[in-house]
DNA sequence: TCTGGGGTCCTAGGACCC
DNA sequence: TCTGGGGTCCTAGGACCC
């Protein structure tokens, strides 16, 4: 009997919160918020150890801790983002991504906890080597998503996925005490929008012959690839439904979305996606990046750019190493007051992941920029990576060096304050 | 009270090569 | 005098995702 095709999304419910309740039990159904950024002042356990000395406390005891000793939106100031926010806190309007400013009116009395990525990597990885022992093609989404091929494995056929859905579901939540919502359907596309039908917790198994009545109702913005500036350009035309967009033509959406995205938009319409589960991939670029707690004037405050400049270098450099890799394309990310982003790049003739190098590059790449305005954010990027043990990485390509010979084009606004600052 | 950080992929124009 | 076509690489910006 030929096999059909069986793929599944798994999606960890509230990752970064049930991380967190998991340490902090007490605060369970408390409106809780993660994010803000630095907030080291607030570490918990010396709060604790100020509170009752006589106590011995480590992070073995962080669910002793009383909930009058966490911190609050109210009071919060910085710039920072949320990044998750428990349902009760949901409740008043708190959602990820919205200022914490913001948030801290909604919801002042919320507790506010620091991101902990350490944490949320720990767990991330223990869910993922539950689910490669129990099915080996796995494809990473990012720190709480994995799609799976079911295809192949043993049971992943019967009931359409359901039985191993269930099997892998049970093994996660025994084995780390989080949950999760499994989709399955004929492909990534599909299997997608199947885990968020049911969450959290749930299993959704969905086939070809569903798309019409389960996929056909949801709003386009669910289509993973339809975000708002395309969702806003199909609304202009009438189209809100996946429904309303599968109704109209291949060509007519080529032709209103080009050639490329329109063809997609139609597939993804029909439930159409022949994109495989891939287990591998390489990186193609690493970046760091930061936004100041204020806006710095480029002349004023010259020295601080430089430093944040010299130790953004430094921790891509380190990055790139660490990981080991090298990359040729240097680059830089700014962002103005009034939000306008810029970048500019440089290939240069050698691999590195030198610190100096892509300074002294980076560098180069600011002098580029018409620094008009006060500045938000800073970034390194370095591209066109390679293993930093690979053939090319040893080999500086001669062929392509000419190229290196042609000059940038010079910034076409006049100067202001050039940046000649770093 | 505006809007984090780390990524990928696509487009489009120009340079350059054959 | 006018003016090819295909292909690759580089660069800047932007959409999108987690």
């Amino acid at each position: 009997m030929a096999l059909l095709r069986r793929i599944a999304h798994l999606d960890m419910d509230a990752f970064y919160a049930s991380v967190e309740l998991l340490r902090y039990p007490q605060l369970k159904g408390l409106p809780v918020v993660i994010g803000g950024g630095r907030r080291r002042e607030d570490d918990l356990l010396s709060r604790m150890r100020a509170l009752e000395p006589q106590r011995e406390w480590t992070t073995a005891d962080l669910a002793d801790i009383p909930i009058e000793v966490f911190p609050r939106l109210k009071g919060y100031t910085g710039r920072g983002v949320i990044t998750t926010a428990t349902y009760a806190a949901r409740a008043f309007g708190v959602g990820s991504a919205m200022g914490v400013m913001k948030a801290a009116k909604l919801c002042p009395e919320a507790i506010l906890l620091p991101v902990d990525f350490d944490q949320y990597r720990f767990y991330s990885r223990a869910f993922k080597d539950i689910v490669a022992d129990i099915a080996p093609v796995v494809e990473d989404r990012g720190v709480d998503e994995i799609y799976i091929d079911f295809t192949e494995v043993p049971g992943g056929q019967r009931d359409g996925g359901k039985a191993l859905a269930r099997l892998i579901q049970k093994t996660i939540t025994e084995h780390t005490g989080l949950t999760c919502s499994i989709g399955v359907a004929p492909n990534k596309l599909l299997a997608k929008m199947a885990s968020e039908l049911n969450k959290p917790n749930g299993i959704s198994i969905l086939y070809a012959q569903d798309v019409e009545s389960k996929i056909w109702p949801l709003s386009c913005r669910k289509i993973n690839g339809i975000g708002p500036k395309a969702e806003a350009k199909l609304q202009a035309q009438d189209i809100h439904t996946i429904g309303d967009l599968a109704a109209k033509e291949r060509g007519w959406l080529m032709q209103y979305f080009g050639k490329s995205y329109g063809a997609w938009l139609f597939d993804a319409a029909h439930g159409v996606d022949e994109r495989p589960v891939v287990t591998e991939s390489e990186p193609v670029s690493m970046s760091r990046e930061t936004t100041f707690d204020k806006d710095l004037h480029v002349v004023n405050d010259r020295a601080a750019l430089g430093e944040i400049f010299t130790r953004l270098c430094q921790q891509v450099a380190a990055d790139l190493q660490r990981k080991g890799y090298v990359g040729k394309t240097i680059g830089i990310k700014l962002r103005f007051d009034n939000f306008q982003s810029v970048t500019r790049d440089q290939t240069i003739d050698h691999y590195t992941a030198d610190a100096a190098d892509i300074r002294k590059i980076g560098g180069l790449c600011l002098k580029r920029v018409d620094m008009k305005r006060r500045l938000r954010l800073l970034g390194v990027r370095v591209g066109a990576l390679v293993k930093a043990d690979s053939q090319e990485a040893l080999t500086p390509d001669a062929a392509k060096s000419v190229l290196l010979l042609r000059e940038p084009s010079p910034p076409t606004e006049p100067h202001h304050e050039q940046a000649d600052l770093f």
